[in-house]
Formats: C-alpha cells, sequence, structure tokens
DNA sequence: GCGACAG
DNA sequence: ATCTTGTCGC
C-alpha cells in the first residue's frame, strides 16, 4: 500500500467533529467489491500505560482466509480516547500498518463502527473515505442506534437504528454469544456487510480478519513479533 | 441537569 | 483499550 493524501490529525475535538460532518458525505453505501482475492483486518492496542499505540494490519486470502502476510506498526499515541472520536485517536496508526502491507486489500475489516455513529463517520467508514479503500466495521458494542434483541442462535440479525435512519446491523455470529454491531464503513452496503462478516467467521464470535489483527495487536502479538 | 458513550 | 488468575458455566 501506497501513501495517501495528506490528513489533518491533532484538531480540537469540535473541529474533529466537523471535519467527520463533511466527510461522511463522502461515504458511498454500494455493493461490495464483487472481485476480492484478499482481505485485511486492522486493530489497534496500546502499551505503556497507552502512552504507545501499536496497530496490527493481517493480509488474507480470500476464499480459504489463510494470513498471508501481517505488518505491525507502533507510534506515540497522540489523543485520548473520546467517544465518537476514536479515528482520530488509532486512524495514524492503522495506516501506518496498512501502508507496510506489500499488497493492497479489496476489503478492510475494521474493529469499531462504520457508519454507526453519531456523525456517520465511525473508524471504518473514515479510514475509507481517506483510502478509497472498500470497508467494513465490525464494534463489540455499540456507540449509537437502538435495536432488538437478535434470536439466540448463528446467523440472527436486527436492524439498527438512529431514529428512522438503519445504520447497520446487530449480527450474532456464533450461538449463544453476544452480538455484534456490523456497519458498512465506505464502499459496501448494509448487506453486504453482513454477509461478509459472516462468511469470516470461522467458529469463533468475530470474523478471521478481526480475530488476527486483535491477536496481533494484543501483548502476546507483540512478543511473536519480537 | 442527568445519563450514555466504539476502543 | 488496559490493569489481571482463577474460576463458573455450557
Amino acid at each position: 500500500m501506497e501513501r495517501l493524501i495528506d490528513h489533518p490529525w491533532d484538531l480540537t475535538p469540535t473541529e474533529a467533529r466537523a471535519l467527520q460532518t463533511r466527510l461522511a458525505r463522502e461515504v458511498r453505501l454500494t455493493p461490495p467489491p464483487a472481485e476480492v482475492r484478499t482481505i485485511a483486518g486492522v486493530d489497534t492496542g496500546f502499551e505503556d500505560g497507552g502512552r504507545t499505540a501499536r496497530a496490527a494490519a493481517v493480509l488474507m486470502g480470500w476464499p480459504d482466509l489463510e494470513p498471508v502476510g501481517h505488518h505491525i506498526a507502533r507510534e506515540p499515541t497522540r489523543m485520548p480516547y473520546v467517544p465518537g472520536l476514536l479515528s482520530f485517536r488509532e486512524l495514524p496508526v492503522v495506516l501506518a500498518a496498512l501502508e507496510g502491507l506489500d499488497t493492497t486489500p479489496e476489503l478492510v475489516f475494521c474493529d469499531g463502527q462504520g457508519i454507526a455513529h453519531p456523525r456517520r463517520l465511525g473508524i471504518a467508514a473514515h479510514l475509507g473515505v481517506i483510502t478509497g479503500l472498500a470497508t467494513i466495521g465490525v464494534g463489540k458494542s455499540r456507540l449509537v442506534g437502538s435495536h432488538e434483541e437478535p434470536g439466540r442462535e448463528r446467523g440472527a440479525c436486527t436492524a439498527l437504528m438512529d431514529g428512522d435512519e438503519r445504520i447497520g446491523t446487530v449480527v450474532r455470529t456464533r450461538t449463544g454469544v453476544r452480538p455484534l454491531y456490523v456497519s458498512p464503513g465506505h464502499r459496501c452496503d448494509i448487506d453486504g456487510a453482513v454477509d461478509w462478516v459472516l462468511a469470516c467467521c470461522r467458529g469463533y464470535r468475530l470474523p478471521e480478519p478481526t480475530r488476527q489483527a486483535d491477536h496481533l495487536a494484543s501483548r502476546r502479538g507483540a512478543f511473536r513479533e519480537g
């Protein structure tokens, strides 16, 4: 992956929210890419009590979902966690991790929301808009929106709504476990996001790209790396 | 004014 | 996210 456009990261919360509102207009909820050969998963972890941010990008082949490469990036953490502004804290190092991959994936799974965000620009949507990549947001918990509890069996889904607007899907990826909050990031639609997430689950709650990235971004992954 | 609040 | 071991439940 090559270098991208210049993007302002060190903004005040007010400036960041204004930028989110502008960037959200660039989000495209089109059907996901038809030709998918590689899928990437990205996730972020923190060291030194939060002073260092560490992002992992994992590349997997489709449809086998075998890992074909990965890259880990570390940078000083620039912002604290503020609900709704997660992407400004994590995307800089996530971009560095993605740039370390030697192949550009057709699809990227992000840990967090896509358009299921107060201003419709969760981390997955933000990443997609500034890179042009097709992205899907996979959240382990809810940021905004209301929904019914999905059935207990794997595959059960309910709509995630913000007022009259549908912003995603609550998906049970494994029977009896807490559901995931799935929403499109960029160049993907609501149904396509759910289809891809379920297609990438291999017996665990998290889809493989996210699960592998989680693993590498966690402490164990850092050791495995050196 | 009082909660809620991705990771 | 992170601090942290064993343990309760399916």
